[in-house]
DNA sequence: CGGACTTGTGAATCGGCATTCTCTTTGCTC
DNA sequence: GAGCAAAGAGAATGCCGATTCACAAGTCCG
């Protein structure tokens, strides 16, 4: 099992990308604290110091894994786009594909709150926040061309509706770690969407057509079991 | 100014407390992160050991942090059921001082996901998980309170209602974090509210009648006099 | 006043972890 | 296959922070 066998040699440009992901693998499950050049290493099948060849710091490592996050979040961005061209479904689709990548590594809020982020270098905190808008920027982006087609409300600031999106998943995101995945994300998620999608829906357009699913399809309660302690 | 006076002696449940205080205001200002016993006990004006008088470990000084918190949420709660009978507007006054609250001491989005809740033993994370449910259970209440006298609509899930709410506050403090206090919260939070309110009136009852205030007879509750990203 | 208890102090101790240095291995190129 | 540069290993260094311990100073009560 745990031998100490050599580590095959690989260029740096490959070691980098597998160090960051890593590093958010490592985030993810135990956090932050979790992060020391240790187990980033070993994780990798490197000894510690190995990864000083490939980085500056610990702090580079950081950098590299948020960097990763940015291209994450574009990359649902991205994907919603091309599953469909309704505006309102690209919204649903990317709500979808955001709450699995959390199921997933949910390392993105764990990140985004860390304390690394918020008292590193103003530059940490500038690309996290760079990384943060360019998402929200997307996503506020999908929301005016439901306006130009008409889908959209037309007197709701795209931004306003990005930061409400945003605040469908984040709650989500917290009670769902908090309980250990007990907390049941996807119906919180389809009732926030339900009320959410009726919102942006032009009040003349009759009560959320094809853009909300019906009551009667949504699934039963939200439910965290009651855990005594 | 940094002497070392002896400090004066005082007695272990007004100690606690302070310890307490101390521990949240260090995480509110520079994270988690920054909490070591050595800057708590200087925020006190101890030394070190001295805390060892008051707590078995540093982890039991988290809890008592993390106690406190509970403590100030649901204060909010009382504050906002004082200040008014409406539900609707108990929800409003409730945003606005848990906005403050972010603002003031920013301690707790970042506690909750901090690594220490996470990592720290289940049962940290599961008092968390309870202070928490305690304040959404707090505001789902209100919102059924708004059902009975009809002022909300009967179809809406009171916790629903509350996630909602709590997805109105989260992103902007998130935001208004990594931009340094650039973003402008209450602006988003306006709007956001806006839209809440108008979601959750009765849609029979006319777009935002008595439920739903204009922003102009809102006193300003929430107000920063902050430029804009 | 004199103990007994409580709170505060300062000097160790101890472990974890980032970083550095030197040496070895590997792979490429001529 | 020699030479060289990139990549990996492992030991050493040094710092920072939690915790412990023996001692001092206040406080309470008789």
């Amino acid at each position: 099992m745990g031998f100490s066998m050599r580590a095959v040699r690989v260029e740096t440009t490959v070691r980098r990308d597998q160090i960051a992901r890593a590093a958010l693998a490592l985030i993810a499950s135990r956090g932050t604290h979790a992060l020391s050049v240790a187990a980033v290493a070993r994780r990798v099948g490197l000894v510690p110091s190995a990864i000083y060849r490939h980085f500056r710091s610990k702090d580079e490592v950081l950098d590299a894994a948020i960097a990763h996050v940015g291209d994450l979040l574009l990359g649902n961005v991205a994907a919603a786009r091309a599953a469909t061209g309704v505006p309102i479904e690209r919204l649903h689709v990317l709500l979808g594909r955001h709450l699995s990548m959390i199921r997933e590594h949910g390392a993105i809020p764990r990140l985004i709150f860390s304390d690394d982020v918020y008292g590193g270098h103003a530059a940490r905190k500038a690309s996290m926040l760079r990384a943060l808008r360019a998402y929200l920027d997307q996503v506020a982006e999908i929301a005016r061309e439901g306006q130009e087609q008409g889908s959209v409300r037309a007197d709701l600031e795209p931004d306003t509706v990005a930061l409400l999106f945003m605040g469908l998943v984040q709650p989500a995101a917290v009670l769902w770690h908090l309980s250990d995945g007990r907390f049941d994300v996807s119906t919180h998620a389809e009732r926030g969407w339900r009320l959410l999608s009726e919102t942006l829906a032009p009040r003349d357009a009759g009560p959320a057509s094809a853009a909300a699913p019906t009551a009667a399809e949504i699934p039963r309660l939200i439910r965290i079991p009651e855990d005594r302690t």
